[in-house]
DNA sequence: GGCGTTTCTGTTATGTTATAACGTTACAGT
DNA sequence: ACTGTAACGTTATAACATAACAGAAACGCC
């Protein structure tokens, strides 16, 4: 079963890779359903539990969805730029931020472990359009 | 009724300063259903959204939470340092975090607004614990 | 191969977070 | 008072996420 569990994380990054903007996990679900119409949430989250772990995946925390990663750097190391406008995600590697970041919190005897780096605002394409319109 | 939306807020805010760790719109909800019993999401939402746009909360976007704010400097500089182990969570100010975030998100074009920074870990005290168990 | 153990999976049900929709109320300007 | 508008309360529902459990596969051992 094993088989059956690979099969599906490859199955869900997939979809994900045909798509330049995140999907959350019942967008995963609905378009999945098609082949499998009995497919539930708890597998696609388990999938992306996965997917997430071995860096294949980003969980965006203020969107409450996923995208494959599309990154050239360790995956954990990365700013997300989302566009409000068009949805898109631009992905920035960033070590310094996050050491920066690791460093802030250990002054007061934090541990640091995940760190989330997210950036809200309007892509360079959204921007121009405005200008046009 | 402007009077009504005002009270509202002041005790969503009340509630979340009694505490030291965030709370759920949910949790407040509950809290507050004790006074009036027919309260819903919406009202806590709307006032939490006002709170937050006038600084005097934090939304943990990681934990779909809310908490008082209790910094010093502007509200939207801070690095929040949540402790997986006991839920508290430490607010940093740390202006050069955010410049540098900007200014990296700006290198291609985008325009930056809300930043979304975060880390988890585990808070000092709980460390200590850690290694007294 | 047979058997117990462990881990993973599918399935059902439920819990939690967030917003849509719509009628009502307050209030300022006339 | 009349009207426009912004905020509000209320109901219902959408969207996101996990608990619980039973059955199947994989593994190690005999
Ligand atoms: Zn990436
Ligand atoms: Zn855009
Ligand atoms: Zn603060
Ligand atoms: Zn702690």
């Amino acid at each position: 079963m094993s088989k059956q569990g690979e099969q599906m994380r490859s199955n869900v990054l997939r979809v994900l890779r045909q798509r330049d903007a995140p999907m959350s996990a019942y967008d995963l679900l609905r378009e999945l359903q098609s082949d499998a119409p009995r497919l539930a949430p708890t597998t696609i989250y388990r999938a992306l539990e996965k997917l997430v772990e071995r860096g294949s995946v980003h969980r965006l925390e203020s969107l409450n969805a996923f995208m494959a990663c599309r990154c050239e750097g360790p995956v954990d190391m990365s700013v997300l730029a989302i566009c409000d406008d068009c949805g898109a995600v631009e992905e920035n590697l960033a070590t310094s931020v996050h050491e920066q970041l690791s460093n802030i919190a250990s002054q007061s005897g934090f541990e640091p472990g995940r760190r989330v780096v997210e950036i809200h605002g309007r892509c360079a394409s959204c921007t121009v359009d405005e200008v046009h319109s």
